[in-house]
RNA sequence: GGGGUCGUAGCUCAGCUGGUUAGAGCGCCGGCCUGUCACGCCGGAGGUCGCGAGUUCGAGCCUCGUCGGCCCCGCCA
């Protein structure tokens, strides 16, 4: 039988029928009281003289029951019923037999005797199984993302998704925020990621960008008095994707004026509460810790720490300095550092896996990874030669590296290095078995440094953005010592993921104007590239400040799923790309020259 | 831009050292079956081995290129 044919089969109209409850719906007390249902057959089972059907809608999955003693005619045209057909049924709720109840369903002590049958649609044979476990290629999955999204694992994870969107809104609304769009059609800025432009017809030559955030306009929207703004909005960056990164993806964005950092902080800490408790995720404890950037930076090797498990840095640089292990002692001489982690129980891992670990990192671009392996005898090391009796026992001492354990260190530049050991780090957490289940650790990550040297354009950028307010006290070392000044810049973090995080803002416009002149940008630059935003400033602006919140990485996590993917409806390859509606695509003849545009 | 990995029936996969007519499970189609819930039993259809070159007497298998999925590095203020 051909595709064509299948689909032939004769469907009947709605008529007056009504449904009166779900799939989900019937239990024990409702026997012998006559229900209409209507949904997709997720399975049949056709005995011949009976014929069972699981009915499936968004609330869960009710047994049908099709007996020629209910009725012969349902009964007889039950046989034609195919997978994912969409039908309406019309009977009784009867309690099973007690040796037939289906302990798995939550509708499994009844099923519903069907008096009247009713084909709604009928579905050609499926390109692939709607089990949760089924493993199909993704591309395949995402041209039918219909049916993918069947699944009950999807249906529940978008479903999840919108209590927890409803949970924040209402919650955000309660503390009074005003939700406010912003233009999607907007104007590029310097820096940060790469835009999506869209050329204007009215304006040839010119182009909108699609917003990577609605940073300068919330900021703007406290200026005109709202005083405290959320949206959820999508935003856009041209850049290559990852498990966890859409090219558009959404955020919970807020701004509130005449707070601090700390009203912030407890805002969203409440936010994440209401949105953990809709969702089914345990709702964090608060106050959430809290870590300067330094302390993350130094005993993480990052600025999202994962404390689900130890594992942390150790410093050796000043053990090291006169060691005989060159290599390591002339890294501590050119004012890099030597750095450390003991895993206690690392001898579990076999020669081949300390290779191919320092295969790893040197895929990283780090120069080596040494390890050094405490057995019994002795240690074991490609530098054990070069350590004396009192270098083992400080390193000993200082590490608390001790029988069957291993110790990596990593020599390099002080960044460098710790980054390299951070990624070292969970892939050691991996590979022991150290990360537990179940642990949820919320942190926020404060005290980020202002500015950072910029290797490629060796200048100094803004590490949040330009707007971030400097540290009070700090204020007086941005010439002096720019790189040494904090930012009221804060990340709140969840087992090693970045949620999300924000700043206060400057409000005042001389500082504002030296920020920008330790970043090199002179007036003329400051005019063209954000004068609107200091316009505004000038009018009469609110100290405030706000952040934003990765909504798809947070319902991942809240759902315990490994891709932002499996948590939006309609999400794009790794290419960029829909296989669904096939975008993108190549523009219409006369489209570009509409645009005043032409190939290159 | 780079690295890894995968691509064989609708789906998931097997396919030995390069050798006759490319297999399995599920799904699909037909038949039988009155208590199944991964129903069962019998029968059947279904293949551009991603695509293109090359090597070879001979390529699903080897080489090169290319397209696509996924993971990662760079990138993502």
């Amino acid at each position: 039988m051909t595709t064509e044919e299948t689909t032939q089969v004769a469907t009947e109209p709605l008529g007056d029928w009504r449904r009166d409850t779900n799939c989900g719906v019937p239990r024990l007390e409702h026997v012998g009281r006559e229900f209409t249902a209507m949904g997709w057959v997720a399975t049949r089972r056709d005995h011949g003289g009976i014929v069972f059907i699981d009915l499936r809608d968004r609330t869960g999955i009710l047994q049908v029951v099709f007996d020629p003693d209910d009725s012969p005619d349902a009964h007889r045209r039950a046989h034609g019923l195919r997978s994912e057909w969409v039908i309406a049924v019309r009977g009784r709720i009867a309690a099973r037999p007690a040796e037939t109840v289906n302990p798995d369903l939550p509708t499994g002590q009844v099923e519903l005797r069907v008096q009247e049958l009713r084909v709604l649609g009928s579905s050609r044979a499926l390109p692939f199984a709607l089990d949760d476990d089924d493993q199909t290629n993704e591309s395949v999955r995402l041209k039918h993302r219909y049916l993918d999204l069947r699944r009950p694992r999807l249906t529940h994870n978008l479903l999840s998704r919108h209590r927890a969107t409803s949970a924040v809104r209402r919650y955000l609304d309660e503390q009074g925020f005003v939700d406010l769009e912003t233009p999607i059609l907007t104007r590029s800025t310097p820096e940060g990621a790469r835009d999506y432009l869209v050329p204007s017809r009215v304006n040839p030559g010119s182009v909108y960008a699609l917003p990577q955030s609605p940073q300068i306009f919330k900021q703007i929207l406290m200026v005109a008095g709202f005083e405290r703004y959320y949206q959820v909005c999508r935003c856009f960056r041209d850049e290559d994707l990852r498990a966890d990164r859409q090219p558009e993806f959404t955020q919970i964005d807020l701004e509130m004026s005449f707070v601090g950092q700390e009203d912030v902080l407890r805002l969203t800490e409440g936010l994440l509460v209401a949105g953990a408790s809709a969702i089914g995720a345990p709702p964090p404890e608060t106050p959430f810790p809290r870590m300067t950037y330094h302390e993350a930076t130094t005993r993480f090797g990052t600025d999202r720490p994962d404390t689900r498990f130890g594992l942390e840095l150790v410093e050796l640089s000043d053990l090291l300095r006169e060691t005989k292990a060159r290599i390591l002692a002339e890294v501590v001489a050119r004012g890099g550092i030597v750095s450390g982690i003991v895993a206690d129980d690392g001898a579990r891992l076999s020669r081949r896996e300390l290779d191919e670990l320092v295969a790893w990192v040197q895929t990283l671009g780090a120069g080596g990874l040494a390890w050094i392996r405490a057995n019994e005898d002795g240690w074991q090391s490609p530098l054990a030669k070069f350590f004396d009796e009192g270098e083992r026992e400080r390193i000993c001492e200082r590490t608390g590296l001790r029988v069957g354990g291993v110790l990596f260190l990593v020599a390099g530049p002080r960044k460098h290095a710790q980054s390299v050991l951070g990624q070292l780090r969970l892939r050691l957490a991996q590979m022991l078995g150290k990360i537990p289940e179940g642990r949820w650790n919320y942190l926020w990550v404060t005290e980020f440094p202002l500015l950072e040297e910029n290797a490629e354009a060796k200048r100094l950028v803004a590490v949040h953005h330009p707007f971030t307010a400097p540290f009070e006290e700090d204020l007086d070392k941005l010439e002096s010592a720019p790189e040494s000044v904090r930012a009221l810049a804060y990340d709140v973090v969840l087992n090693g993921t970045e949620l999300g995080g924000g700043s206060i803002r400057i409000h005042r416009p001389e500082v504002q104007a030296r920020v920008f002149r330790a970043l090199g940008i002179d007036p003329e630059q400051q005019r063209e590239q954000f004068g609107f935003l200091l316009d505004a400033l000038s009018f009469g602006a609110p100290p405030h400040g706000g952040l934003a919140l990765g909504l798809d990485r947070l319902c991942m996590l809240w759902l315990g799923e490994s891709s932002i993917r499996d948590v939006i409806a309609f999400p794009k390859t790794q290419r960029a790309a829909d296989p669904m509606s096939d975008a993108p695509a190549p523009p219409a003849p006369g489209q570009l020259r509409d645009l005043g545009l032409r190939p290159i």
